[in-house]
DNA sequence: TCAACGTGTGGGAGCGCTCCCAAAGCGCAC
DNA sequence: GTGCGCTTTGGGAGCGCTCCCACACGTTGA
């Protein structure tokens, strides 16, 4: 609990620069915040007293005195919390913080793993302790970004709860991946091309299958419901549904699976099966994650722009912190196919 | 740059709650802060004026007041930010988190990846703006550390500089795990045990050299260098130090890599040498990272408790910061085999 | 000449908290 | 009844900053 009183270590104060520089506070501050109102002469003096001093100015005297925090929140809830060690996370949190770089914004990481967490967390935000939040992947569910609107904190969430999400958000163009994947099934000759689905109660997961359905329509083949199986993103989830599909639809000739590592459980079910990949079915992920690498053969996956996720998520924050956001900003970033050899 | 203006959303103040409750600031701050010089009856009076106010105190103002910021800084450095993406890193700050989960500390996290943004977070460091630092694996000649020194900040680093580390630091046992990796391969009946290196500028990489050869020592094996392969951690290097190895002693049966990326590097020349793994060549890495379980066949590793190390780190942090610290705490927590298919 | 303006500037007030001194209240021994 | 010591309490001062009002200067126009 308790704060634990640290030494204190004499720093200079806007106090003594202005003494130093022979003037008063409040031209110091204005020098320090860029104010235009004040003459080169005596900026030039001020500048001078702050290099020989070595003063920075002192964060909690400032947020006290304008009610900011200068820092923003990126909050990963335990679902996530494994999702984590995957490139996906350390990619926004890369373009994050890129995106903070030149920025005197602070980024503040908190990890909501149960329930005692996620309620210090929604005191810690309700206190407005930070200007802002950011949300990775959130539930259809989750409270949270309701609780945000409602005490009117910026945020952005990566990804959207359904088509009309309230809030702003980055999502990437998961139909256009799925789009991506299966034309590209198409031009390697495949006939019978299933899918494997991801929970469907998540937007992104309904995205890519629409994007499976739009291509196949597109392509003029008729719908084959035997053809499409459910995972939930797991590993586990994958290798049952190809088990399924290959019971179901024996001819089937090529998969586009909603995640890379539901990718890899399905490789596992072909293996078992004796089908050879990619010569008797074709195989396609999503994500582009660190198994798709390592799979025997590297898998084809689609490849979200995620650190580009990550800036435009900071970009749009702090747009909407400023104020000077087209209201609730929002982005789709497009897709990329990542062609290697399991197709 | 500059801050922009947040709107401000009116919320109880300390002093509002002492009005609420018919006691003075100092009792409620007091009750706050769990000071055992106040009665029962008043406490409760305070506890429920807080309850119906909904108050929550304003951190700016408590950190101008005692000068003390209640945050930390999680700092990685630019040769990291790729090793990021391993569950290594993201280990680390859950243990991190989990340890701060009960304190009020504020975990800031603070990629740093060139040299404007590693000056950025020196003034940041110098004006105090976080009461400690935690810094993932620094190398030898960072000079960051020896900053944090200098200002007195409290830090504690992931992994030693070297045998006499001066700051306080949590690593993990890595000559111990080479030994019982090398024991492993010893038991399996392995005559030839080689090893690829990691850089030996690196201290975790010499304390695995020195594991290795001591586990055979202890084996009394006598010492033969040209079972002993140099690389840098990464696949390439280990592919190279691999074929270097089959050249020079072809006869190696075994072989005990410094890192799970250098093993799998490792086994793609030993796929190109037609050697099968683990039949003719026993292959154990070092790391427990995500190749290895995709690896094919499955890797054998030695795992390092990273969890607990990023707890431990957390802890030492806060005890340094409360000077409640055994002078420069350290650990170094122990490895442990994680058995797969390559041995 | 004077008023009316504009630009620069100084410094009081206040942000919400903690620290700490002084004082009130209480019991006890004399 | 008085004095002492303990516990409990109130509230002034101050942390370092920003905001903003007031004022000191020009400068301009009538």
């Amino acid at each position: 609990m308790g704060a634990v009183r640290g030494r204190r270590v004499v720093r200079p104060t806007l106090e003594q620069v202005a003494v130093r520089a022979g003037v008063g506070r409040g031209t110091v501050s204005r020098v320090i915040n860029g104010s235009p109102l004040v003459s080169d002469r005596t900026r030039a003096a001020v500048e001078a007293a702050v290099a020989e001093l070595g003063y920075v100015p002192n964060r909690a005297a400032r947020a006290l005195a304008v009610g900011t925090t200068d820092a923003i929140a990126l909050v990963v809830p335990e679902p996530q919390t494994r999702l984590f060690s995957e490139p996906y996370f350390s990619g926004i949190l890369r373009g994050v913080s890129a995106e903070l770089a030149d920025t005197d914004m602070q980024l503040l990481l908190t990890l909501v793993r149960d329930q005692r967490e996620r309620e210090r967390f929604e005191q810690f935000v309700s206190a407005h302790r930070v200007d802002g939040v950011l949300l990775v992947s959130v539930h259809g569910d989750d409270p949270l970004p309701d609780l945000l609107e409602s005490i009117e904190m910026p945020a952005v969430l990566n990804g959207r709860r359904s088509a009309e999400e309230p809030l702003a958000y980055v999502d990437s163009d998961n139909a256009g991946g799925a789009v991506l994947a299966v034309e590209h099934l198409i031009g390697r000759g495949r006939r019978a091309i299933g899918t494997i689905t991801g929970p469907l109660d998540m937007y992104a997961a309904k995205c890519r299958l629409d994007g499976y359905r739009e291509a196949l329509r597109a392509a003029g083949r008729e719908d084959d419901e035997s053809l499409i199986a459910h995972g939930d993103f797991t590993e586990d989830s994958g290798r049952r549904a190809m088990r399924e599909l290959l019971t179901r639809a024996p001819q089937v000739d090529a998969v586009f699976c909603a995640s890379d590592v539901m990718a890899a459980g399905a490789r596992m079910a072909l293996r078992e099966a004796g089908r050879t990949v990619p010569g008797e079915v074709a195989l396609i992920g999503f994500d582009d994650s660190s198994v798709a690498r390592h799979m025997d053969p590297p898998l084809t996956t689609v490849r979200q722009p995620i650190e580009e996720m990550g800036r435009a998520m900071a970009r749009a924050l702090l747009d909407e912190i400023g104020q000077r956001a087209a209201d609730r900003p929002h982005a789709v970033l497009p897709t990329e196919l990542i062609q290697r050899e399991t197709t």
